[in-house]
DNA sequence: CTATAATGTGACCTGCTGGTCATATGACCT
DNA sequence: AGGTCATATGACCAGCAGGTCACATTATAG
């Protein structure tokens, strides 16, 4: 984490910092973002970088603290329309309310999900602890829809789990391609064609998760 | 591509220079791995290196259409069990096929799939003909699927190869992953729990699909 | 055996990396 | 005023990167 000395700043030039580490992790991830660029990019010194963080790690941990403060505060706002939702309904609602969210804020979610989805993939222990953050949310979710009948008891949850992430995931990078051509990625998250595209891909997981389990077993 | 020098020479000495390349490229991914360690480990000059191939990437390219002819030849051998399956029983064949020519061939499938699918989801233009053979092929076989009458014709195709994509990655990432743990890849592969674990995962994505479009009308 | 062409070699080049440190600056206190 | 302490600076370091090239070795041909 920071040192003291980065959080005494003024606002200002902590967010000229993080704007361009940012945009270095935006482009080239974590292992190939270079230290000097950001410091040329931030106008700040070599030595104050290395009063202010550890090394790039230091700073991207930082990045990620950040982002997950946003988001909560980006949710706290938004509440489910209906208080009485289906667990896909309401799956369904968090990841769009996750979609606009990334399209407000989408260069920190690229850099962010960038080192984490590529990297990540393969170094995953440093971020396995913010990984399982993300999924006991899902197991949660689950295991909810199972108590309320809406999914079959005899459904691996495990599995059910891994599905539930890989389509977050994958929504959300295809999101964040797709976006990043327009010109307004906001607009584009929310047009009807967009939205309609996301109810598919979900609905595909959501029907095949529903009758899995006990059709499987008929089917084999 | 590796020029004339390299083809020319002893089959034994290029699968020491192609076996250091995949170490390395397994372990760093392309961005990151050193031409150096290539030189190191496949015990020939770094002239020489240079006299075999244009640069890094030259190198990855060749894997690439190493692994495509390796996995060529494999298929070539391996027939479906029945000669009148269900397309969605052929996808599933497929895949289960998939994952033992990847687990035949570990270290060589980690690299590349290291590179495409951490590195190239970013730097995608580069590998975009690559990922267009794959998808093509799953844009048959929708297509056939829906001329028999198996999938709703209503079915927005994009959507199902983007589907069929992203599980074929994802099972094929998870595979490799978990596998890798194993002291024997090829047994826990075919072993009855994972081939179960692949057959409830495409079966969640066959039964979503099947019925996804006229259902998803009626619901909304 | 000699001449020519092909292949192999590693010292060397430049450029960039992450990281250090002696020194300079300037805000605040007595 | 002088003194102190947090903050800021950029020249500098060692290490490694990709890439080159003059030279050494080996194979082929006449």
């Amino acid at each position: 984490m920071p040192k003291q000395t980065f959080l005494n700043l003024p606002e200002e030039k902590r967010n000229h910092i993080i704007n361009a580490a940012v945009d270095e992790f935006a482009q080239y991830g974590l292992e190939n973002a270079s230290t000097n660029h950001i410091v040329e990019n931030s106008g700040i010194s070599k030595g104050s970088f290395y009063q202010y963080f550890e090394d790039k790690q230091d700073v991207f941990m930082y990045l990620l603290t950040v982002l997950e403060r946003e988001k909560m505060e980006y949710f706290k706002g938004k509440h489910p329309p209906s208080t009485n939702m289906d667990t896909f309904e309401y799956f369904r609602w968090m990841i769009k309310a996750g979609m606009e969210f990334n399209s407000a804020y989408p260069r920190m979610v690229q850099a962010v999900s960038r080192v984490l989805l590529g990297e990540g993939l393969y170094y995953a222990k440093t971020f396995a602890e913010h990984r399982l953050k993300t999924i006991k949310a899902f197991e949660m979710m689950i295991n909810q829809a199972i108590e309320r009948g809406e999914v079959d008891p005899s459904v691996d949850v495990e599995l059910a789990m891994m599905i539930m992430e890989t389509w977050s995931n994958a929504i959300s990078t295809y999101i964040l391609n797709e976006g990043m051509k327009q010109k307004d990625i906001m607009k584009w998250v929310r047009s009807a064609k967009t939205q309609e595209k996301i109810d598919k891909l979900l609905y595909v997981m959501e029907y095949g998760l529903r009758k899995t389990e006990s059709e499987f077993v008929k089917h084999f």
